[in-house]
DNA sequence: GTCTATAGGTGGATAGAC
DNA sequence: GTCTATCCACCTATAGAC
């Protein structure tokens, strides 16, 4: 009972992370969204940046679901291939949230947060180990550091390119999702 | 005099845009930093939203002084390049005012100053040009729309690598540049 | 745990004197 | 055009009854 009101309560979050970003995005909306008052949401999370953090979370647990079903035996670089694109599909859904990455008392909380650090950091060796693998079988660029090919990716989930493509209106989501996952591996050069 | 005033105005909101972005960036801050009455800045500029424009039609004039003294005669996709990396190079620096791309009023005001319009449509037509025969001489990929790599450009302006990099601090800005501007013509994806 | 009501603070914008 | 002083709307967070 608790558990899937709470479960409202991030979903709500996630939604207006995505649509308006942290900043703009108010606890009375939340609230109304939910259809509970403001005063009960702060019995759930202590403050704006927790509420935050719980949506990051949630979008993280996504991602593991995603990537605990990849199969063990493909390509790396396949399964690194199929993240970016998971990751594209959630926010040209409009289902991705962001955070403004400058934001102290946003980021004091996060780091404070064992839940969002410590999927983080699974993330993050899963994909690293993936990275490591790829470029050692040379499916990956092995002169790049693999952290910066981490953060690569982890940018794409908040690449303006997406929105930019999506606003001009000439292409559906399907075409945008292939251009920026090929300009992302294989790059504007011709081949 | 009226002129340096106003330019030492835009100057502050494009430090403060780059630093902590439009929302966080309040106009009070903005007056701190000139050293005027906040009243005295709406005598200048009517709104928030028309100080952030006049931070990026400068910006782009910038732009425009640099694309101005690329070679002629060079490659397109030189030219390109040599563009990215100068955005990069400014956003580097800490000085790229950033947006948000969601926030309407902010939208609207833009759309209606010619100002800003007119120098996005000069660069665009002018990078466009450049993409087009760069493709046409197939140095850069003739699959993908000619649109699509110019707004691949302008996300390089804001892309979050460059601060997920920055924030590691493993990397000096020159090598954070090389790399981005690497993964961007060149790909992930080993040679 | 939910509500109403409100505290407490901040930020964009303006009035009006000089 | 610059200032001081202020308005007013909004936002995060909390008090306190039920």
């Amino acid at each position: 009972m608790l558990q899937v009101r709470e479960d409202a309560i991030v979903h709500a979050v996630n939604r207006l992370l995505a649509e308006k970003g942290f900043d703009a995005m108010t606890v009375d909306e939340v609230a109304a969204q939910v259809g509970i008052a403001k005063a009960s949401l702060y019995k759930h999370f202590p403050s704006k940046e927790d509420l935050a953090a719980a949506a990051m979370v949630r979008v993280m647990r996504r991602a593991q679901d995603f990537i605990s079903e990849l199969p063990a035996d493909a390509a790396p670089v396949e399964n690194l291939r199929a993240v970016v694109r998971w990751v594209l599909q959630v926010k040209l859904a409009g289902d991705m949230p962001t955070l403004p990455s400058q934001n102290s008392s946003l980021r004091a909380t996060l780091m404070g947060n064992p839940d969002y650090m410590d999927g983080l950091m699974e993330i993050s060796d899963q994909l690293g180990g993936w990275i490591e693998a790829a470029q050692a079988r040379n499916e990956l660029s092995p002169t790049l550091p693999a952290i910066a090919i981490l953060y690569t990716f982890y940018a794409r989930a908040c690449d303006s390119v997406v929105e930019f493509l999506q606003m001009g209106g000439l292409f559906p989501d399907e075409q945008i999702m292939e251009m920026v996952l090929t300009t992302c591996f294989e790059g504007l050069n011709a081949r």
